[in-house]
DNA sequence: GTTAGCACTCACCACTAAAGAGTGCTAACA
DNA sequence: TGTTAGCACTCTTTAGTGGTGAGTGCTAAC
């Protein structure tokens, strides 16, 4: 022990090549079985040219460092959180990303329609992609405008009010109008809220509406229920919609065994709020939270892999996958950058 | 042993008053516990007036009948499956229900849009209310038909394409449109497409169109893009939705606390064809499958409470609860009446 | 600097023993 | 005849025990 200490302080703190091939070695063999990883796996099937004993001396090194930790005295050695960081870092300036892009765009580029949608079947199939937990978050716009507004025609008394916003948001409801109002005259109502509400905003709209409705007394339904519509949007797109999916892959992870844990982990899913608070704030690039750095104590063994995507108007949406530690984040950082640059396409479409 | 079974005989099979009171009694406190239920619990906590040895023989004859059983010999009484239809049973005909209706309508009658956002939060709220996993589906329809359609401008070169069915499904989707086509065009080309198409089943439409769009030419994009929606919605309406909510509320129930069992049950969440296969086929009524009436493996120790809700066209729709087998039948059952009167409600306005 | 060898540690497994809960049965009682 | 008390018995559960094996740290030799 003493002479291990000695060493580490002879070399000082630096990571040479051999101790960062070995470190890379157990990092990779614990992220494919989740068992300690001991000098002899190691020597066998990594760095066949070094003794067991000469891995030892430098894992012994490395749990110096503070890269590697032992569960208990002899069992063999984890990768700690810095040494992931140390990992993501590498991947990140590097570029070693797994290519998957194919498959990732034949998965969901058949299902594609409003936004939500688009947030839904993107989170649904970055988590089948990755067999973890999958998190898409649109977050709120609080300055849409409106741009068109349109009465459909449904059975008589009926009718279905669409209305699009700048940002690709739709939104459609079915409401009451009056019986003798026929295709053209919905239209021809259509044509005048929009030319009197395009270019609002949402709350605008509302207000707006809450003065106009006095003017034409027939109409009142019809604005009381666009009136309605338009302040519910506002809510709804005025809060940060996430999508999450395949929240119990985690029960495939041997760490997650443990149910107690497992129901920890889910219940942050389902807490909105917690949620957010390890989602990092609009940022180019890839973002990776490790353990501690997640910031929730039920998380303090997880790891989230994030990127953003583009959303119409100047807004920048989230995308991430979370799972335990011990994540292969060359996969997945390939994998999310695939789905990033989708979300963007789509998005971008939707909000043209 | 040789006395319990020549009582047994004696006595015939007929459950006496008595004997019911037990047997409810039993139930109803390992719904609450999951703890195999002993003589001397029933006797503090239900039957104060009778001994445990009383009870003890009453739950020996109960055994005997088939109503409960001992999960080894020296430990409490478990319900059967027998013991769950018999209280199930008295439940339907008897009607002792929990009445929560003003709960669960309040719980989502604040969203509510399209069919297929209706059957997602029905199934959210069922699922939140009752703590078990909830089922909502929406059976295939065939023959929906078209009742109109509409192009919705957005900004130059896309529009909005609406579709109504009379089933009230309504679809959206953006397409390209040319890009001198401005609202006035856009409406006239979606009359003259509503009164051809109107009346016809999505099929129909389909083929329709293949020919429609030799005839005008500049609208061919137009008329492809609606062929390719009303093809994609004749598949998805033709394909029975379900929606699945709060599947890993089982991780509360201690029969799950086995990771592999948890994960066998939500693997059957996933799979549509073992969820279909034990949704009871359209039926007025509550339905309650237990045990080995589920007819799968995985599920040999849950049961499924369901009951029907009516869609348009004269469909009905399905929407149930799945659990341990362990579960407060009666509590449910309230709360899914009152679900399926919300559905049936919001699912007839949106047809009408 | 690397390697072989050896003593040592500690989780894990199988096994055993004791404790506790609950039953079945018998005999007595109302 | 139904109900109850008492007791022997069963069987799960829990704690404790020893053996096994993986893996380490250290030392000495190459």
């Amino acid at each position: 022990m003493a002479d291990g200490r000695s060493r580490a302080v002879q070399k000082g703190h630096e990571i040479d090549d051999r101790k960062l091939r070995i470190l890379l070695a157990v990092i990779d063999d614990y992220v494919h079985t989740a068992v300690p990883v001991g000098s002899r796996t190691i020597s066998r099937k990594y760095e066949t040219a070094l003794s067991s004993a000469t891995i030892r001396n430098e894992m012994s090194d490395l749990e110096e460092m503070g890269y590697l930790e032992q569960p208990h005295v002899s069992a063999g050695r984890v990768p700690t959180m810095k040494a992931y960081r140390l990992y993501v870092d590498s991947l990140l300036s590097g570029g070693t990303r797994a290519a998957e892009a194919d498959s990732v765009r034949e998965f969901f580029f058949d299902r594609v329609s409003q936004m939500q949608d688009v947030v839904e079947s993107a989170a649904s199939a970055l988590s089948e992609l990755t067999r973890y937990t999958a998190v898409v978050l649109m977050p709120k716009q609080l300055d849409l405008k409106v741009s068109c507004l349109q009465l459909v025609p449904m059975n008589r008394g009926s009718a279905l009010l669409v209305v699009i916003t700048d940002g690709g948001v739709i939104r459609n409801q079915v409401i009451r109008v009056s019986e003798n109002l026929d295709s053209d005259a919905l239209y021809a109502i259509s044509k005048v809220l929009t030319s009197r509400l395009a270019g609002r905003t949402l709350q605008q709209v509302t207000e707006a509406l809450a003065i106009y409705s006095r003017y034409s007394g027939a109409d009142q339904e019809v604005c009381g229920a666009i009136a309605d519509m338009a302040s519910q949007m506002a809510r709804q797109t005025g809060t940060d919609t996430i999508a999450v999916s395949g929240s119990h892959n985690i029960l495939n992870y041997p760490e997650y065994s443990d149910v107690d844990k497992a129901r920890a982990f889910l219940s942050v899913l389902e807490t909105k709020d917690k949620l957010l608070s390890f989602l990092p704030e609009e940022r180019e690039g890839f973002t990776v939270r490790i353990g501690p750095e997640m910031g929730l104590r039920e998380m303090a063994d997880c790891a989230a892999v994030c990127t953003s995507y583009r959303i119409g108007g100047g807004h920048t949406g989230t995308v991430g996958v979370i799972g335990p530690a011990r994540m292969p984040y060359g996969r997945i950082i390939g994998i999310l950058e695939t789905v990033g640059e989708a979300l963007t396409g789509l998005m971008g479409e939707a909000a043209r």
